[in-house]
RNA sequence: CGGGGCGUAGCGCAGUCUGGUUAGCGCGAUUGCUUUGGGAGCAAUAGGUCGAGAGUUCGAAUCUCUCCGCCCCGACCA
């Protein structure tokens, strides 16, 4: 080689290691490096016998968490790294949106509560206290009621609108049933933002810009399989809202999604583009059923499918106002839709008696010849546009055949009650939509007035005239994500953790410090990799290979150095990625930190 | 809030039914020696108010009562 192209080579190569290790830092929390002979936080080989789901199970095996007490868990230090860049990363894209960050206080006045009327809606989930001088406090579970009163007086023109807060907060939920770790808890740290606009197609405009960080944030986390989807906006009230789910087997909602992904929704209120066919109307006519309550009982008796009756259901709302739903006899009412179509906050279950005094008969009701004024009658498409339907007679032990609404009944309301089922055809494309489970990492809404008009929060137009101002929120679960990505990238030995949020960027093991050569060379490696701007996680115990590997497949670090005097024999150093199972490559020892630079820093570019 | 289950060392468990020396075992921890490529061997050591309180009894981890905590299913849930 001409001595020219030797320097060219050696100027390149300081350019790329500069250029590494910028890419690297920008991705690079304050503490690079850890010797786990001084790491806090023991990995263990049984799983206490209470987790269960791979996020729960790995997180205390690997020493990131501990519980405290129900649902209220300590961050170790590899936890806390990992929450700390996922952290970053939601920072980074919420100030690219314009977002300013501020910290509200845990704890509130319960006046503050009382003003927007929730310190009487929420129940025991909002946690109640008092003072040393009696005066009612809460812990926060949610900051709408702190950032309205901020902003109502930090802001008063339209000129300083649209303004996004955001914050990451500690907030308690005294939630009835903690579980799967991380996934459940009372108290978690939370990114809320809360977004004041003048008018709603700005907040329409601004929420777009927000839908398209969160994708970013996710992606970015690493998570595999995230979809938004259409949900219930529940207690927070307002109209649209979406929620971000990770696609995982222990999440808690079903979703129902379209295999071409155009359409994606909540259980609770998806639809399906199912259709129903008139046939011509036969007589109605009345059957003995004798003993035969149920719908599977009836459609065995009578030889007919499930799809040929009519199910008849009965709730009590939230004032005790008898409902009377029905539906065709193949699907479920989705009580959720039931609620919201009622505006009703609570539905039970009626008991006989009720149903009795509005002229109906358990097991045998039907809407014919039932008294209207003891009820509401509400009615799904599937049972009003279906025909020839066996439905109750309202008398024990007798059906009747070939019910047809129109012809037999009249009243009641027709809605979509039914609870969508697997297979049931996409109201977008008509594919069977697929069901799967999510865990809600994150959610935002279309808020509207509900809180600026309810405290005044209130701005100047160019009129000088007085408005409310437009509000949207936007939360993300910060350990839950964590633990999502968990559910979604893990195999037998534990996380395998996407670079971007990887508690360090390589894992340094040191195979029999105590033979030739091998401890000074981690210890030189070690030092390298540091001075390359990598995060290094550095295993100088010196424990058996098999302990050695079990702890880095629990740490999950995503690059693996083993130095070992079997390699170094021959120049080289062993390495490893955590998802390649257990195949390694060797590497010459010179090429070690260059090759770490050049494999972290493409992790992150895209990240 | 309803149903079920569990509380014995940091973690996993035995012992409880049928009360009886000093409450055991594995992992983990400490020390020494031997080992060294997928959770090593030997030896020694430390670590427990048997969830709490009251009761029965000569004697309680064990029986009785009360309470507390934890987990699972359901209800509930930005």
């Amino acid at each position: 080689m001409h001595p020219r192209d030797g320097r060219r080579a050696a100027r390149r190569r300081a350019f790329l290691g500069l250029w590494y290790r910028f890419v690297i830092s920008l991705a690079t929390v304050e503490i690079f490096v850890m010797r786990m002979s001084q790491l806090v936080g023991q990995r263990l080989k049984d799983a206490p016998r209470d987790a269960q789901t791979a996020s729960h199970i790995f997180l205390i095996r690997g020493g990131y968490i501990r519980p405290v007490s129900t649902g209220i868990y300590s961050l170790l230090p590899l936890g806390k790294r990992i929450i700390t860049k996922v952290e970053r990363i939601i920072r980074e894209e919420m100030d690219r949106v314009d977002g300013q960050e501020v910290l509200m206080p845990v704890v509130l006045p319960q006046e503050l509560w009382d003003e927007s009327g929730r310190s009487q809606t929420v129940g025991a989930e909002l946690l109640r206290f008092q003072d040393r001088n009696g005066k009612p406090m809460l812990l926060g579970m949610t900051h709408e009621e702190a950032v309205v009163h901020l902003c109502r007086s930090e802001v008063t023109s339209y000129k300083q609108l649209p303004v996004m807060l955001y914050q990451l907060q500690t907030k308690y939920r005294d939630e009835a049933r903690p579980r799967a770790g991380l996934i459940r808890v009372r108290e978690f740290t939370m990114k809320d933002a809360y977004s004041f606009h003048a008018t709603q197609e700005n907040l329409e405009a601004y929420y777009e810009r927000v839908h398209a960080a969160y994708e970013r944030i996710f992606r970015r986390l690493g998570m595999k399989q995230c979809v938004s989807i259409q949900s219930d906006t529940g207690m927070m009230g307002g109209k649209v809202s979406h929620e971000f789910m990770a696609v995982a087997e222990c999440g808690e909602d079903t979703l129902f999604l379209s295999p071409d992904g155009r359409y994606k929704a909540n259980k609770e209120v998806a639809t399906s583009g199912i259709r129903f066919e008139k046939q011509p109307a036969l007589a109605l006519e009345e059957v003995h059923t004798p003993e035969k309550k149920s719908i599977d009982e009836v459609a065995t008796f009578l030889g007919v499918g499930p799809e040929h009756t009519g199910k008849a259901v009965f709730f009590l709302d939230a004032d005790n106002k008898l409902i009377f739903a029905c539906i065709r006899g193949d699907f479920e009412v989705n009580e959720t839709k039931l609620r919201n179509y009622l505006k009703t906050k609570e539905l039970r279950f009626a008991d006989d008696e009720r149903i009795r005094a509005a002229g109906a008969e358990p097991g045998y009701a039907s809407v014919l010849s039932v008294d209207a004024t003891q009820c509401r009658i509400v009615l799904d498409r599937s049972f009003a546009e279906s025909s020839n339907l066996v439905v109750g007679a309202n008398k024990a032990d007798y059906h009747l055949k070939n019910f047809n609404y129109g012809r037999d009944f009249t009243g009641g309301e027709v809605v979509d009650l039914a609870a969508v089922r697997p297979g049931d055809p996409c109201p977008v494309s008509g594919l069977p939509l697929e069901m799967k489970r999510g865990i809600e990492i994150g959610n935002i809404f279309q808020l509207g007035t509900k809180y600026s008009t309810a405290m005044s929060c209130n701005f100047l137009d160019q009129n000088g005239k007085s408005q409310p101002m437009i509000m949207g929120c936007y939360g993300i679960g910060v350990g839950r994500s964590m633990a999502a990505v968990i559910e979604q990238s893990h195999d037998q030995y534990g996380p395998i953790w996407p670079m971007s949020i990887a508690p360090y960027q390589v894992h340094l093991v040191s195979l029999n410090p105590n033979q030739p050569g091998v401890a000074e060379t981690a210890e030189a490696l070690y030092s390298e990799l540091r001075a390359a701007g990598i995060e290094v996680l550095y295993d100088d115990r010196g424990e058996k290979a098999g302990s050695a590997f079990a702890d880095a497949d629990l740490i999950g670090i995503p690059l693996r150095l083993i130095v070992a005097a079997k390699s170094l024999a021959l120049g080289k150093v062993e390495f490893k990625r955590r998802d390649g199972g257990r195949n390694s490559d060797l590497l010459d020892r010179a090429d070690v930190v260059a090759k770490m630079q050049e494999l972290v820093a493409a992790a992150l570019t895209d990240a």
